[in-house]
DNA sequence: TACTCGACGCTCACG
DNA sequence: GCGTCGAGTA
């Protein structure tokens, strides 16, 4: 844990002398292009495949930044990441490295980078694309931006055509053509483009309007970058500020944010981090080539993380036939995962039915677990889309060996389980449901709930009040322990069990405190949400406190997609449905649908079973993903 | 009210 | 590629 220390924390000292004597803390090795790359002084491009250690680079360059006083203070490093999640991580694991710099590493989203220039320096926005009043954010769906080419085709041609302008529909009007349209600080002259003359009219009917001005995050990002682009000053301050910009999974950022990153930052040293091969946001406007075009135009010298600190070797090899199909020039990685013996690492299994396949699924991970001390999150189980179509039956054949199955992708009433389950009005809720199935026991879920009602109370530093919240909440438990004791488990309306915990803080009081501590958020659609999620898990609940303890399944195996599973690790992957059913999309890019199995099956640390209910898949449209199989000597069983 | 036909989403995402 | 949903028809 900590080998390799070699410099105190703190002792920043001046210049080349301190970073030739700085060395990693807090894990055992760094591979010597990684070393490389963290100590380079100008930009760089890292590629970093799977289980590289990609956010582990990130931390010690930042402690190599902070500690070694290349990044002096008050001037501060900026990492750009693209999910909120990663942002947080990454902060989190250099809060953990250089506990005594975090407060000037910054880690934030794309988005809400973009958003806070434009919030901030507003009023030094171009006189043309001045902000009147508070704008609002706008969702657009694909359907609202194909309605807008149709009618401006329409107008403009008489024509119903949706390509008059050659211009491409659904949501990639936003992301390539306002997304690809530099904002013109004065935009008098009427662009020549067809795609600029759209994106300006998409403006004038949004933004460039009398009233309301509405906006999404690609116009914020535009906004953004037409303000630094346009004011030298707020250029220089923010390369002052930050002279060292890290930007993470590089391979998904769009055109428009690449062109914010120049205007931006094309003086500051840029680190970025991503891998070609996962790219798997092609759809949503992640350009083909931004690694590259990023590495042109910032002069970043290349470098190639190729030990892989996650995946067994077996699992390596498998993994190098797919990457080599990608990227026929790729490194063969090497795997510095500790061994487990006794593993076959990749093996596919070919079923005659769907129920059969959970079944045998659910029997073979029970077996497992109970001959390895494993618990059910070592497991996942990942399929290329549309997921709720193996629920039913999986999570119904686990619970049959009493193991648990998460779907964190599903929607209950308005909101994704992952969302709810965080939301701090849902935990209260749940949290008090779980109190009073489940009478002493729950230490941890009682300091939540009293907290957070201390919260709601306004009264978290005053003791005697928070005492007299801790006893209304066991009189309140005790109320609703009776209440439940007289309402079998099958039989009760969830809705009503949800309004009644709620009753904990006062319904009013909550409502008022998630509007005022979460903006935005409504709390009739997070416990409405809540309920849903109660009305699922009823059915297979003996009892209160089992029901309850399911609404949050903390120890399950994991259903997701392949999109979701990215960054993610299993000791053990199950990738579902190898059939044309599941990759229907192969055809239409196989570039990126193999990126897709590319970035499905690395998830894998130690094993990884490949399913099918379809044996014409071998010989359909997939079939070259069988073959990289069978080329990497991937056995097949045929399951009974 | 029952039926047909055709368009469309699927995979992500924001304070 | 296919299931789902909405518009349109009788």
């Amino acid at each position: 844990m900590t080998a390799g220390i070699s410099s105190a924390p703190g002792a920043a000292a001046d210049g080349a002398g301190a970073a030739a004597g700085w060395a990693p803390a807090g894990i055992d090795q760094l591979e010597p292009a990684a070393w490389d790359a963290l100590r380079d002084e100008g930009c760089t491009a890292v590629i970093a495949g799977p289980g590289a250690g990609k956010t582990e680079f990130l931390a010690q360059r930042a402690a190599f930044l902070l500690q070694t006083g290349l990044c002096r203070a008050p001037r501060r490093i900026l990492a750009i990441s693209y999910k909120r999640d990663s942002a947080v991580n990454l902060g989190r694991r250099v809060a953990d490295r250089v506990p005594e710099h975090a407060g000037r590493f910054v880690s934030l989203t794309f988005d809400a980078f973009t958003k806070g220039l434009v919030d901030r320096f507003r009023s030094a926005l171009p006189h043309a694309w001045a902000l009147n009043g508070s704008y609002e954010i706008e969702f657009w769906t694909g359907r609202n931006q194909e309605d807008f080419v149709t009618g401006l085709a329409l107008r403009e041609s008489g024509k119903r055509q949706l390509d008059i302008f050659g211009l491409p529909a659904k949501t990639a009007f936003l992301a390539s053509t306002v997304g690809g349209w530099a904002l013109p600080a004065d935009p008098a002259g009427m662009p020549t483009a067809a795609a600029d003359y759209a994106a300006l009219a998409w403006w004038r009917e949004h933004y460039l309007r009398p009233g309301t001005q509405y906006v999404d995050f690609v116009m914020l990002n535009r906004l953004a970058e037409l303000l630094v682009r346009s004011r030298p000053q707020l250029r220089r301050a923010l390369r002052i500020t930050y002279p060292y910009v890290f930007v993470d999974e590089f391979q998904d950022t769009t055109g428009a944010q690449l062109s914010f990153l120049s205007s931006a930052f094309s003086g500051a040293t840029v680190t970025a981090v991503g891998d070609r091969k996962q790219r798997i946001m092609g759809f949503a406007g992640a350009l083909p080539d931004a690694l590259h075009r990023y590495t042109v135009s910032f002069g970043a010298t290349g470098y190639e993380l190729t030990w892989n600190f996650r995946s067994s070797d077996g699992l390596v090899l498998l993994q190098h036939v797919i990457a080599s199909r990608l990227d026929p020039d790729v490194v063969q990685a090497v795997s510095k995962a500790a061994p487990e013996a006794g593993h076959i690492p990749a093996s596919l299994w070919t079923f005659g039915s769907a129920a059969r396949e959970a079944d045998y699924i659910a029997g073979w991970i029970a077996q497992d677990i109970a001959g390895s001390g494993r618990t059910p999150a070592d497991f996942a189980l990942v399929a290329r889309q549309k997921v709720a179509d193996y629920e039913q039956d999986l999570a119904a054949a686990l619970a049959g060996h009493g193991i648990s199955l998460r779907n964190d992708d599903v929607k209950y009433g308005e909101m994704r389980l992952q969302e709810m389950l965080k939301h701090e009005a849902a935990r209260l809720v749940l949290g008090v449901l779980r109190l009073a199935a489940e009478p002493g026991g729950l230490a941890g879920v009682w300091l939540e709930v009293t907290a957070t009602l201390a919260r709601i109370d306004g009264s978290i530093n005053d003791d005697a009040a928070v005492r007299r919240l801790g006893d209304d909440l066991s009189r309140f438990t005790r109320d609703l322990r009776v209440w439940l004791a007289a309402v079998p488990v099958g039989q009760a309306d969830p809705a009503e069990v949800v309004n009644r915990a709620a009753g904990a803080a006062g319904l009013g009081r909550l409502a008022g405190y998630v509007r005022s501590a979460h903006p935005g958020d409504d709390i009739t659609l997070i416990l409405g949400s809540l309920t849903e999620r109660l009305r699922h898990v009823i059915p297979g609940a003996r009892d209160w406190a089992q029901a309850f303890a399911a609404v949050e399944a903390a120890d399950a195996v994991t259903l997701m997609t392949v999109h979701r599973s990215k960054g993610l690790e299993y000791h053990t992957v199950f990738f579902l449905g190898l059939d044309d059913d599941q990759w229907w999309a192969y055809q239409r890019d196989a570039d990126e649908a193999t990126s897709a199995f590319f970035v499905g099956l690395s998830r894998a640390a130690h094993r990884l079973i490949f399913t099918s209910t379809s044996p014409a898949a071998r010989s359909g449209k997939i079939a070259d993903l069988y073959q990289m199989l069978d080329e990497a000597g991937v056995p097949e069983t045929r399951v009974p």
